[in-house]
DNA sequence: GCCGATTTGTCCGTATGTATC
DNA sequence: CGATACATACGGACAAATCGG
C-alpha cells in the first residue's frame, strides 16, 4: 500500500513545519491554495490538517486561515509520546537503546492479578520484566503481561528485541490502541534494584499503565512501565472541544 | 449556534456506550444502519465515530465494524485529562472544589521568567499562586503566568473564582489549545507549605507545564502545575497511525 | 480458494453556513 | 457589503478487508 493521500500531504506540510518553511505565527497556504498546490480535495486537505491541528502544529480560526504555532522542541530529555515503542523512541533520539530481560515466567492470572491487569482469572499469561537502557543509563523497569494464547512462541531473544515488531511483522497481528494511565508512585525495593536508584534522592517514580488492543478488539496486553523521574517527559497538546467542556487548569 | 450534527451523533452514541446500551466488545450498528437512524450522510456519521476512536471508545476495522472497547472507569481518584478547568473537574466529580489565591502579582518578564514561559522579555505579566482544594484538601499549586494585555482587568477575586471563565464569557477570549509537559519533580519548600506535605512520606509532585494559545494564536498563559503524587491521575488514549510508527513502549 | 455481500477507508465534487477583514 | 477562509453536510464512487457459503 502506497501510504494514503491525505497522509502524504499531511507528512509533507509537518515537514514544511518543522524545517521553518513556515515562520512561526504566520498563516499556512489556504486550504483552496493546497489544493491546486497537491492536485487534491478540499476533503483531503482538511484531513490532513485535522492531523497537524491535533498534534498542536497548527490552529485553524475560521474566516482567518490556519496559523503556525509550532515551536521547535527544547529536546533535553528523552521524550515518550504518542505511540511509539522504545526502541524507536531510541532510533528516532539517535541514542543507543537496550533492553535487558530480567524476568520472563509464564503464569495464569490469579484474582489478584486478574484485578490489576483486566485480564480473566485464569487466562494464560507470559510475565515479563524488563529493564530499558539509554546510552547504558537504566530507565524504564517494564512490567509485561501478554496473552499468551496471541503470541505462543515468544522468546527471551524476542523480548531482548522488540516485541512489537515481532508482533507485527511476524504473527501480523496489528495493535490498534492503547489505553494509558499516568501516575506517580512510590519506589519499591525491586525499582530500586534495576534503576540503580539513590533513596536519598527521588523516591518516587513515574507510572505508565497501558491496556494494549489488537485490530480483532484483544486486549494482549497489560503493562506497567515505571520511569526514572528524572528522565521521564510525556508531551500532549490538548484541543478545545467546543461546546463540550471549558478550559482552564 | 444549535451545535452541529455531527456532535450530537457523536454524544448520543457516547452516551449510549456508557450506559452500557451496547455491550462491551460488540459491534456498534454499522455506519449505514446509524445513517438511517439518524438521517444523516455517511460523512456525518463517520466524523461521529472518529471522536470515540480517539476517546478509546470504541475501535475500527475495515470490513468488520466498529467495536465497543469502553470500559468503565474505577473512578478513585481525581482524574485529570482532556481540557477542562479544575472547578470543572470538580463539579463532574462531585466534589466540593475550592481555590485560594497565595499570590497575586504583576511583573516584567526578565531573561530567566522568559526562557522558562517562552513569553518574550520585557512583557507584562500577570504572576498569580493559587491553591487548589477538593473536599478542603490542598491538591495542586498552580503558577500562573498570564498575559496582561489580554486581561488587564484581571482580579483577586475573578482568580479566586475561574479565571477561564472570566476570559471566556466577560472578555470573550476563545481558548484553543493548550500544549502540555508532564514531568516528575522534586518537592520544593513552598510545595511544602502550600500542599501541607511531608517529607518522610513523598518528596516528589507531578508536574503539567502548559502553553495556552487564544484563537490570535496569542500565546496568553504559561502555567506550571504542581499536583500532590497521590493524587494525580492522568489518562490518555493513544491511537496507532497506520504506516508512521510502531507501537510498543 | 474463489465469489459475493457487507463494512470500513479513501477520495472527489458541490452546496451552504459563518467568521474575518 | 463583498471577498476570502474555514466549518458543516450531503451524495457518490471505488478500494480494501472480513466473512460466510
Amino acid at each position: 500500500m502506497p501510504a494514503a493521500k491525505y497522509d502524504a500531504i499531511y507528512r509533507d506540510l509537518k515537514n514544511k513545519i518543522e524545517d521553518e518553511s513556515y515562520e512561526f505565527q504566520t498563516l499556512l497556504p489556504s486550504e483552496n491554495q493546497l489544493v491546486e498546490v497537491y492536485g487534491c480535495s478540499r476533503n483531503t486537505v482538511r484531513r490532513a490538517i485535522a492531523g497537524l491541528v491535533t498534534d498542536g502544529y497548527v490552529q485553524t480560526v475560521q474566516g482567518k486561515g490556519v496559523r503556525n504555532i509550532y515551536r521547535p522542541v527544547p529536546q533535553s530529555s528523552f521524550t515518550i509520546g504518542s505511540i511509539e515503542s522504545f526502541r524507536e523512541s531510541s532510533i528516532r533520539n539517535h541514542r543507543e537503546g537496550r533492553t535487558k530481560v530480567v524476568l520472563f515466567t509464564e503464569l495464569a492470572a490469579d484474582r489478584k492479578i486478574a484485578r490489576n491487569t483486566g485480564f480473566e482469572p485464569g487466562t494464560e499469561l507470559f510475565y515479563l520484566q524488563r529493564v530499558h537502557f539509554l546510552n547504558g543509563k537504566a530507565l524504564i523497569l517494564n512490567h509485561n503481561y501478554f496473552l499468551k494464547s496471541i503470541m505462543p512462541g515468544l522468546t527471551r531473544e524476542i523480548a531482548e528485541r522488540s516485541i512489537y515488531e515481532y508482533l507485527e511483522k511476524t504473527l501480523h497481528v496489528t495493535i490498534v490502541n492503547s489505553q494509558r494511565v499516568m501516575t506517580v508512585e512510590k519506589v519499591t525495593e525491586i525499582d530500586e534494584k534495576y534503576l540503580e536508584l539513590n533513596l536519598n534522592d527521588y523516591n518516587c517514580l513515574a507510572v505508565v499503565t497501558s491496556h494494549t488492543f489488537d485490530s480483532n478488539g484483544v486486549m494482549f496486553e497489560y503493562t506497567q512501565s515505571r520511569h526514572r523521574p528524572d528522565y521521564f517527559r510525556f508531551q500532549d497538546n490538548a484541543v478545545r472541544r467546543s461546546s463540550t467542556g471549558g478550559m482552564s487548569v
